[in-house]
DNA sequence: CGACTCGTTGAGTGATATCAAACCCGGTGG
DNA sequence: CCACCGGGTTTGATATCACTCAACGAGTCG
């Protein structure tokens, strides 16, 4: 019963940026999901392992991707919310090269890496899709790397409660303007590449200027069009407009 | 006759991930290369743009992938040399995220991107490879972030001389310790986050410190494993040793 | 009620940016 | 052949944003 669930909740992404058709869906429908929980913070993958026989899907909580350097600092590289997949890379590439963490507790659904391959194989239109939602991934990458390298602390944060508000809208889990941030304000200074202590600062004066209120992980959005010009942010590298037409 | 060496190359490339079989191979001999040179600094790929009917390889030279914050400041996301995809994500998006621009005077091939959407539908195999090069310019991404977001200047420079050479060595155009850096001084510096100012010091401390040699652009690399050690570098991210066989 | 994690605030420090000027070198034109 | 020009590199002096260290507060869990 639970395994329709993942199915529909894969369906649904995939359906958001390009078409699939009954036939593709019947198939998605017919593989054998297992459903699983895993708490934060247990590791889902960790670098160096060789990949699974499986690829794993979020179907309710938030993941984290993260890298650490010889100094012992943490990065991360990307949130991840239901609908996405964790480990899409290892679909193909033969070895972890990051880490993918619980942030808080998880529903997830283990497809077989094998199963999905052939899945590629057999149905052009979900091979395509699934290659879309990487595409769309490492976009957001590049989007990271200019937020960490050339913004400053205001707007790092700034961005990232962006991204968040829209990627929770598109997802269907909350309003842009109205959601809970799954994350401690360390783990926020780890993804923008900030201290703890100045995320803080940073983040009393986004409330204190009132463009947003925030209360216990609580994040109300009071002026998008403020927060958006303070976290440079347009919404493009998100691909969230990708017409299901165009081929 | 250059079609031959386009096909050739591009080959090679997607042979170093990937079983190519000879079917493969004469499929994508058979393709309609079109080559042409662009010189520096002109753009191969502009943001917001429609994506194009044609994908681009390169043959010889170098690009960058770079995006502007509100600002004015830019921040390249990446470089790619000869045998690289320009816009593989263009394969399937529609609109572009970022800008690519030529870093030096290239030979490049353009291919029609249907023929290419085609030929991932008919060859599984050139299908995986091309997939694969994305996952892997996915890596790097996050290895960026990873370099802008929490290494020190020393770190984040010395990180891309160990990046250039293990890359120029692999597409086979240079060795390892001994190769010319496309760039300068103030790009080096949009690729890390930092000032050319800064850039400049911290190479020269690398010099000092008998680590590399540097002469007009021209690096040197004295001891691998002190640049290795002082860029916290590790080629995992890279995934050159990806086994063609592991499926 | 104690212990722990997370959030908050203050004071001092430091890495990197900024500003400014000189220098080097290849290219160009007289 | 020399003078000039311009981009890139180099160096010094100063400014600043974010880090570090340290302590305390607030909520949560056992």
């Amino acid at each position: 019963v639970k395994n329709l669930a993942a199915a529909e909740r894969l369906i649904a992404k995939l359906a958001t940026r390009s078409d699939i058709d009954t036939n593709d869906r019947a198939a998605i429908r017919a593989l054998p999901f297992t459903v699983r929980t895993v708490e934060a913070p247990a590791y889902l993958v960790r670098e160096g392992e060789k990949s699974r026989a499986h690829c794993t899907i979020i179907l309710s909580g938030f993941a984290m991707r993260q890298k650490l350097a010889m100094s012992g600092a943490r990065q991360i590289v990307s949130f991840h919310l239901a609908g996405d997949f964790i480990d899409l890379q290892q679909l193909f590439l033969t070895v972890a090269d990051h880490n993918v963490q619980a942030l808080t507790r998880m529903i997830v659904a283990d497809v077989s890496r094998a199963a999905l391959q052939e899945l590629t194989l057999t149905h052009p239109n979900i091979a395509r899709a699934v290659w879309i939602d990487g595409l769309v991934d490492a976009s957001i990458y590049r989007e990271w790397v200019l937020n960490v390298g050339r913004r400053d602390a205001r707007a790092k944060i700034a961005h990232v409660l962006c991204e968040f508000g829209v990627r929770m809208k598109a997802a269907g889990i909350a309003q842009d303007s109205d959601y809970d941030l799954p994350m401690t304000q360390e783990q926020l200074g780890d993804a923008v590449g900030l201290t703890a202590v100045h995320v803080n600062r940073t983040l009393k004066a986004l409330v204190a200027d009132g463009i947003v209120s925030i209360e216990r992980r609580h994040v109300r959005v009071r002026n998008w069009d403020l927060l958006m010009a303070a976290g440079d942010f347009s919404a493009l590298y998100l691909h969230l407009d990708q017409v299901p037409e165009a081929r």
